[in-house]
RNA sequence: GUGGCUAUAGCUCAAUGGUAGAGCACCUGGUUGUGGCCCAGGAGGCUACGGGUUCGAGCCCCGUUAGCCACCCCA
């Protein structure tokens, strides 16, 4: 490779080409399902204050403490790249006064999102996710809603062999007897547990349920589960919640070693991961409920539930699975010339074209009608329309079937009816 | 933040320490105004960058940068 003056930054890509194709194949399904379930479109800035994030995501998270992207503008404002959207979102809800609008809330978007990791198969230092979320319900009929929207996406979009898992992780009722069990638990092994789970077992002790060391791991079997210790009113929840998950036929499995990183959660927690090659970065979706979060951003006390859905890692599980997203519109002229007097009428009729719907192109850089052709083979346009001198002359234009190899030639005025009716 | 692997043409890759190549893609020609296939030709490289060893480095050594994969963590 030539030297390269400037290269990308790490961590983020370009979108290019045939990756396009899906891109906008997940983009449009997703509106579609969002229109489908009544989601409303929200998006919210890049640019947040970055005490929003230390307060909503949790100051004990990676993603706050090593990850954010965080600086001063010229104004002398700590400011962040966001590095989730629910922080965000949860702030225009107080900012514009959405517990106005009747509840639930049910709220979408989709955008960049920011973290300094280390990149791997799946993950980026800049991806993108869809975002939903439900405000202002606490009924767990709302919590297999949103599931639900996210399970018909992905069955939408032609993904198999996608696995739900769920789990609660408790209120701030019944969450903390919990940890002190789920760590007296571990603390008679202290000694024989490695590096990494000692520290979970001192910062996070709920992380050690999905610690990936061998010798960690046997111990897990006997360890107190989450669903055993639930508050009623938690245990209640998740009950119904599989209730209402059975009676919308989505499978799922109870997941006791879920936890997710975010301190917000409450109660529900879910994943779905998509089997196969897409590396250890398997999970292509992932949320829980949030009851105290808009409390704590200084809103009045507002129950939520949400997910991000990586659409990086959508993209790379299509691929995966062989799924072959629509072609993108081709053209369906082709618009040739020779000569600059032909070439003026070949602007003009390329023009009258797209203003009749048409997709269509024309060649430029006065090549010879070989190229065009060529160009126009390229280009997958079903007709090429041939402006020489000679048609000027007599005010037709040879259309030529780039299919059939038919041509024949056409007066000006009956051009876009003959391209039309030929489609048809 | 930690570890492993890698870096040659736009892409995928060759080249015992001894003259940098192929396929694909691109451009032109084989028709004076007719595409895909075929044929001929062309353009495209300071072998990522910076040092070192050597008579001689794409190849060996060191550093930097970047990529990939995994850990941590997460979508």
């Amino acid at each position: 490779m030539a030297k390269l003056l400037y290269q990308r930054v790490t961590g983020m890509q370009d979108v290019l080409g045939d990756d396009q194709r899906y891109w906008r194949f997940v983009l449009e399904r997703a509106r579609h399902t969002m229109d489908l379930f009544g989601f409303e479109r929200i998006d919210t800035p890049i640019l947040e204050q970055a005490t929003l994030f230390k307060r909503g995501v949790g100051r004990g998270t990676d993603i706050v403490e090593k990850e954010m992207y965080i600086f001063e503008d010229r104004d002398g404002d700590l400011l962040a790249l966001r590095p989730e959207f629910t922080a965000g979102v949860m702030r225009a809800y107080i900012q514009n006064g959405l517990h106005t609008q009747p509840p639930p809330l049910k709220l979408w978007t989709t955008g960049p999102l920011f973290r300094h990791e280390r990149n791997q198969k799946g993950r980026y230092r800049q991806h993108s996710q869809l975002n939903l979320e439900i405000l202002g319900e606490t009924d767990p009929a709302v919590d297999a809603e949103l599931i639900g929207a996210a399970w018909f996406l992905f069955s939408d979009l032609g993904l198999t062999g996608l696995k739900l898992h769920l789990n609660s992780t408790g209120c701030p009722a019944c969450k903390p007897a919990y940890v002190q069990k789920l760590t007296d638990y571990f603390r008679q092994y202290e000694s024989i547990l490695p590096e990494d789970d000692k520290r979970r077992l001192r910062q996070n002790p709920l992380r050690i349920l999905d610690t990936k060391e061998e010798t960690t791991r046997p111990l897990l079997d006997d360890a107190p589960q989450f669903v055993d210790h639930l508050c009623a009113d938690c245990a209640n929840h998740l009950g119904k919640l599989r209730t209402y998950l059975e009676a919308r036929r989505i499978p799922y499995q109870i997941d006791h070693k879920l936890v997710r990183g975010l301190d917000y959660y409450t109660k529900t927690v879910f994943e779905i991961k998509a089997p196969g090659s897409l590396g250890a970065q398997d999970v292509i979706c992932g949320g829980g409920r949030y009851d105290g979060l808009i409390e704590t951003l200084g809103g009045r006390p507002t129950p939520g539930i949400g997910f991000g859905s990586g659409i990086e890692r959508i993209v790379l599980t299509l691929k995966a699975q062989n799924i072959e997203p629509p072609r993108t519109v081709t053209p369906l002229a082709f618009v040739a010339y020779l000569g600059e007097a032909a070439k003026v009428e070949a602007i003009r009729l390329t023009a009258q074209l797209r203003d009749a719907d048409i997709p269509a192109q024309m060649s430029f850089g006065d090549r010879s009608l070989k190229a065009q052709l060529k160009s126009a083979n390229r280009s997958r346009a079903k007709f090429a329309i041939i402006i020489g001198e000679e048609e000027l002359t007599r005010e037709v234009v040879t259309i030529r079937n780039l299919e059939t190899k038919e041509q024949q030639d056409v007066p000006f005025p009956e051009i876009i009816r003959k391209i039309v009716n030929n489609e048809e």
